[in-house]
Order: structure tokens, then C-alpha cells, then sequence
DNA sequence: TACAATGGCTAACGGTGTTAGCTAGCCCTG
DNA sequence: CAGGGCTAGCTAACACCGTTAGCCATTGTA
């Protein structure tokens, strides 16, 4: 639904609420009912178009690395792409995938980028870590304030790159 | 206060309840208010002492690191503690931190090894977010089923120890 | 024209964190 | 020893949450 999704990119994850989407629909929370068994399912269908988009940019990325190579490449386009949408980042990555309301096979199709940047699964897994790890916590503020975050990326870039 | 721990190691984060803490300590739920201002405060006296002890055993691996080297030494202490302690690791490193409701300094402090391992503060904090990533899609289960995590956890310290 | 499905509604339930206001007991001081 | 304040409990209540039950008007179809 593109109403919660805009609640969610707008306000923060807390913000969806059945009430407040309702609210902005122009009807009351228990008619939301008829259209989705419940609000974990709706979530879902968020996640699943997000999951597209995301996916998308990972993929256009590693098909068309310019002169960076497909690991910095993946990792500049993963960063830009979780920190335009922050709230809908980490609606789509942290906690559990709620998999039988998605598309199947959306979710492999989104991390395959990181296996055609690395040739090797382990690594790819690895990379993955990496990234989400870089944003969930730059998301979170975890690291000291001050931090040089562009110099820590191309520090794990360089890393995973040999 | 220790009994809030044993709710959320128990039976995890959203099994802790200001109802149902005070219930198992014989009291009622406004009572707390008297001891903690806020569930987050309350919260953050448990994150606090997590944090003393998680940043113990990071201390303890690279103070002695064997013969496998700092980095990887680190890790190993890093996913051990992390899954011997799941719901409590979550508690600690998802969402914002309740800093001003902290012991100062001991954030940092529980940081420190990463710089000791690696000698190099942007490696550092690639290295944390690749460990942070690893446990936390691990304890969310984001990984593919059968994924060899063990043989991803070598994989990425081989690219953080060159 | 009758019937069934769709999609709205109100009322309500049990749960959440939190506040207000009261009170019983304790300790310190006059 | 009397009195006053502080501590730490209590009940009642508020606003909000996801969700369910049950009702009803509209719509499309046989």
C-alpha cells in the first residue's frame, strides 16, 4: 500500500499504525481487516515492493561498475540506496522476513549482486555483513561522533576487494 | 536490576513488560516508576551492565589472541558472546543507545579491541560492522538455509587480516 | 428479482507505557 | 517522645495499540 509506505518514509516505522493509516485512507482501522489479514501483512507488502527497488539499484550497479569494480561499485550504490530511504531500510532488513507473504524468490534475486561481485558464496555472505552492518549502525548512530564514515567504507571495501 | 535481564534472556526483548516485571517481583506496575523513570531507563540499566560484560570478553581475546592472530581471536569472542547471549546482544546493539543513561566512557571502552586489533581506526570500524552484520542476520536468520556461516566468518576474516 | 460477496461501520477486548493521587511505614530532628 | 518529611508501595485511570465480532449498505451476478 503506498499510503503506508508513505507514512513509513515520512515518519519512521512507529508511525504506521492501523489507526493512522486508516485515518489518512478516510476510513476507520478495522476495514483495513478486509484487505490484509494483519498489519504484519501489510508490512509485507512494503517490504516486497521494496525489496524490488533495492534490489534493483544492487543489480544496475553490478552490471555497470565504470572503473570503481563491481565490490565498490555494489557497496556505493548498497549505501546510497539504504540512506535515501532509511526508514524503509530498515523495515526491509532488520527482524524477521515475513517470506510466505512475499514474492518467491525476491529475496535471492535482491542479494544475488553480491555474489556476482565476489564469484565466491562465503564471500558474498561476507560483503553482505559488511554493508549492513556499515548502515544499520550509521542508521542507529552507533559510531563515535566524528567519525570519518566514507574513509571506513573504502577501508572494507579494500578489504573484500582482494 | 537482574530480574529484567532473566525476563528478556529468558523469553526475549518483548517479553519484558512493566507488568510483568513487577508481577514476578511481587509488585504492581506503576510501582517501578519509583525505582526507574522509564522502561527505557530501566532498559539501560540492563544495556549497561551487558555492555561491561561483552566488552570483558572482547578485552580478554585480543589481550590474549593465541595463535590465531588478533582479528581473528576477536571474532571468535565477538559471535560466541553474542549467541551465548542473543536477546541481551539485541538489547545492546539495535535502535539507538540511551547514552546519557550510561556509565561514560564504557561505550567506548567496549570498542577499544576492535582498535587494538587492527591498529587502524577505519579498519576498526569496518571490522565492527562486519561482525555486528554477521551476528545480527545470523540471530535474525536473513542468511539462505544451510548457508556455512562458519566457513562466511573465515571468509571474512581472511579479507580484514590479509 | 433474489442472492451472495464486498467493503465499509461501531463497539469492544486485552494489552501497552505512563500519570495522578493516596497512604503506610521509616528516619531524623526538635 | 512527638512530629514532619521521605520512601515506596498501592489503586484508578488515560491514551494508545492490534485485533475481533457483528451489523449493514452497496454492488454485481444468476
Amino acid at each position: 500500500m503506498t499510503a503506508a509506505r508513505r507514512i513509513i518514509e515520512g515518519e519512521g516505522e512507529e508511525a504506521l499504525t492501523m489507526r493512522r493509516l486508516a485515518s489518512t485512507l478516510g476510513l476507520q482501522a478495522p476495514s483495513l481487516y478486509k484487505h490484509f489479514a494483519t498489519k504484519r501483512a501489510l508490512e509485507a507488502a512494503v517490504i516486497d515492493q521494496a525489496l524490488l527497488e533495492f534490489g534493483s539499484r544492487l543489480h544496475a550497479a553490478v552490471a555497470a561498475p565504470g572503473r570503481l569494480g563491481a565490490v565498490r561499485s555494489l557497496l556505493a550504490a548498497y549505501r546510497a540506496a539504504a540512506l535515501a530511504h532509511p526508514a524503509l531500510y530498515r523495515l526491509v532488513t532488520v527482524g524477521p522476513l515475513p517470506r510466505e507473504d512475499l514474492t518467491p524468490g525476491l529475496e535471492d534475486w535482491a542479494g544475488e549482486p553480491f555474489f556476482s561481485a565476489t564469484g565466491d558464496p562465503w564471500l558474498a555472505q561476507a560483503l553482505f555483513s559488511f554493508a549492513h552492518g556499515m548502515v544499520i549502525l550509521e542508521l542507529d548512530d552507533r559510531f563515535p561522533a566524528g567519525s570519518d564514515l566514507d574513509r571506513t567504507w573504502k577501508a572494507g571495501a579494500a578489504a573484500f576487494s582482494r
